[in-house]
DNA sequence: CCTCAGGGAGAACGATCGGTCTTTCTGTCT
DNA sequence: AGACAGAAAGACCGATCGTTCTCCCTGAGG
C-alpha cells in the first residue's frame, strides 16, 4: 500500500460527502459513486456493508470536521466572543460557494425513523452543538443558559436553511445581529 | 360524476401528501401512491404529467392551508396579537402527532436544483410568509421591519426543525419566549 | 341512442436501484 | 519464496424506478 496516495475508501468517502450534499442521498445511486470515485463495486462493499453506513460515515466525517472548526475559533477566546466566534462559523458556512443547506437537516428529511443509524449521527451532532452553546452561555452568566442556548440553536438551524433558500449575506447579517441582541455587550 | 364521491385525483394528492410528508419524496415511488390511493397509474398520469407535478401540487395544497390558517388566526388581531398568533400557527405544527418537519425545507433538502417547478413553489410561499411578518412588524412601529421579520424567518426555520429533532414542547415554548424577548410588550 | 371522456386493470418499457459474485492482478508482509 | 490482503474489472441478481401502453367498462351529455 503506497501511503503516498489516496486510499480508495477515503476517495470513496470523498465522493460521496461532494455528491450526497449537492444532490441529495436518495438520489446519488452506487454506480455513481463507484463511477466517480474511480472504484469497484467490490471495494466499495469491502469498507461499507451498505449504502446507510456510507451515509453514517459522511455525517460522521461532517461532524468532525465542523467540531474541529468550532474548536478552532472558540480556543483561548472569553465567553463572549468563543459564542460569537462558534456562530460566526456558520454564518460563514452559509456564504460558501456551494452551500446547500446543513448536511444534518437535509440527511433528516431523507431519514423519517428516529432509530435509524443515520439519525443518531445526527443527534449526537446536534447535542454536541447545543452543549457548546450552553456552556458558553452559562460562563457567560446568562440566567437562563438552557434557554439561551435553545434560541441560539432555532437561530442556527434557521440560517442554516435560509442561506440556501434566501440570500446568503443578508441571512449571515442577521445571524450576527440576532446574537448581539440576545447577549449585549 | 357522482359529485358525492371524492374524485381520484382528490385522493392521489391527498395520499401524495402522506406519504411525500411522513417518509419522503424520493422514497416513495408511483406504485405505493396508485395503491395506497387505489387509483390506477393511468388515472395518475392523466392529472399529472409527471411525479413532479404530483410533488409541486402537493407542496402548493399544503401553502394553500397554512395560509389559510396563519390568516384565520391574525383576522381582526392588532398587530402584536397577530404577529404572535401566525407564529404561535409555527409552535402549535411542531407539537402535533405525525410532525416531521417543515414540508417545504425537507422538499428542499430533495431538490437541488434552484429552478425547478418545486423549488419554486417552496420560494413562493417563503416569500409569501417573510411579507406576513414584514408587514405586521412594521404595523407595530418596528424601526426595521425587514430585519425583524429576517430574525422571525429564522427562529421559524429553526422552530420547525427542531421540533422534529429536538422535545417539540420545548422547542414551541422557546419559540414564543424568543419572540417576546424581541418585542417585549 | 350514440358518443365520448374518465376511470379501472394490468402488461410492458428501458433504466436504475442496492447488493453479490467471480476472476485477475499487484503490492506487502513473513 | 510463498502467502495473503486489497483493489480493479465487470457480469449478474431481483426489485423498483418513472413512464407509456392497450383494452374494457361505466356514466353523463347530446
Amino acid at each position: 500500500m503506497t501511503s503516498a496516495e489516496v486510499h480508495p475508501k477515503d476517495r470513496l468517502l470523498a465522493t460521496a460527502s461532494r455528491l450526497f450534499y449537492a444532490e441529495g442521498i436518495h438520489a446519488v445511486g452506487v454506480e455513481r459513486l463507484v463511477t466517480e470515485a474511480a472504484v469497484t463495486r467490490a471495494t466499495f462493499y469491502r469498507h461499507y456493508p451498505t449504502k446507510d453506513d456510507l451515509v453514517a460515515a459522511y455525517l460522521a466525517e461532517t461532524s468532525r470536521q465542523i467540531r474541529e472548526a468550532v474548536d478552532a475559533a472558540r480556543a483561548g477566546k472569553p465567553p463572549r466572543e468563543a459564542l460569537a466566534a462558534a456562530l460566526a462559523v456558520v454564518g460563514d458556512a452559509t456564504c460558501g460557494d456551494d452551500f446547500r443547506g446543513c448536511q444534518f437537516l437535509n440527511a433528516a428529511a431523507e431519514y423519517p425513523d428516529p432509530g435509524s443509524q443515520v439519525r443518531q449521527v445526527i443527534d449526537d451532532h446536534r447535542k454536541w452543538f447545543f452543549e457548546i452553546l450552553r456552556t458558553e452561555a452559562a460562563a457567560l452568566g446568562h440566567p437562563e443558559p438552557n434557554h439561551a442556548a435553545r434560541v441560539l440553536v432555532l437561530l442556527r438551524d434557521g440560517a442554516l436553511h435560509g442561506g440556501e433558500l434566501d440570500d446568503a449575506e443578508t441571512v449571515r447579517a442577521t445571524l450576527r445581529r440576532a446574537v448581539e441582541d440576545f447577549f449585549p455587550a
